[in-house]
DNA sequence: CACTCATCCGTACGACTGTGCGGATGATCC
DNA sequence: GGATCATCCGCACAGTCGTACGGATGAGTG
């Protein structure tokens, strides 16, 4: 592959990296969107925005996936921040963090669901 | 793991059920959202977004990442429909496609930047 | 037509991800 | 305290993804 040694348009080239957000921003905004960007995660998001709190065997059983991926991806969720869990008695109760990014739940969630 | 036989709360399954999307569904929203869960990629839109029009070099230029990196990106938003390719001589300029979803483009990338 | 150059493709490889299985943990009930 | 139940954890496995490398493609140039 060719070394490209000089830009071609560098005026666009500047254009581009003046709005370009570094690569850790990117990374911090793509680790948040990949917990979004898996099915069975993003209808445990949906399923807890609707019913507000449920545990892990009543999550598995209205997505129609094992306890096991449930677990897993509420885990996955709860590491990050999106989801929070309650015990009571030898249940647990999962339901959307209140620190939930607002952006994230309106415009991604909600808004995407449009596209499908 | 348990089999958890009934619902504890069927109120609130059903409430979720009611407002989950299907798995096929969601898999078609979260194949466009793992497109831009990568900060390559995203990258890659931010500077299409901000310079219109650019080739892969000075692409690569931009971001900082070997030509391979970017041409794969391209290629894989290429093939999602997100981004468009135009021939000139012996150069490939890049563009977000037409048909770019406009809630993806306003409520993903720009309001997620400001989660970094 | 030979040459150059930007871009692309096929392959291979390491890294990560999601799932199922078996066993552990922690809490309730009697 | 022992039984039981919902949930979790450690492990191993298949599948997928992103990158680097070498070579190919296609368009311009003389």
């Amino acid at each position: 592959m060719s070394d490209h040694p000089h830009p071609v348009d560098p005026a666009a080239v500047a254009r581009a990296r003046e709005r370009l957000p570094s690569r850790t921003t990117s990374e911090k905004v793509t680790s948040v969107l990949t917990m979004i960007a898996d099915p069975t995660r993003m209808r445990l998001l949906f399923a807890l925005d609707a019913a507000d709190e449920l545990c892990v065997g009543d999550l598995a059983q209205a997505l129609g996936v094992s306890e096991d991926a449930a677990s897993y991806g509420l885990r996955m969720l709860r590491t990050a921040g999106l989801v929070h869990r309650r015990r009571s008695g030898r249940m647990v109760y999962y339901r959307l963090a209140e620190g939930f990014p607002e952006p994230l739940r309106q415009h991604c969630l909600l808004r995407l669901a449009e596209l499908g």
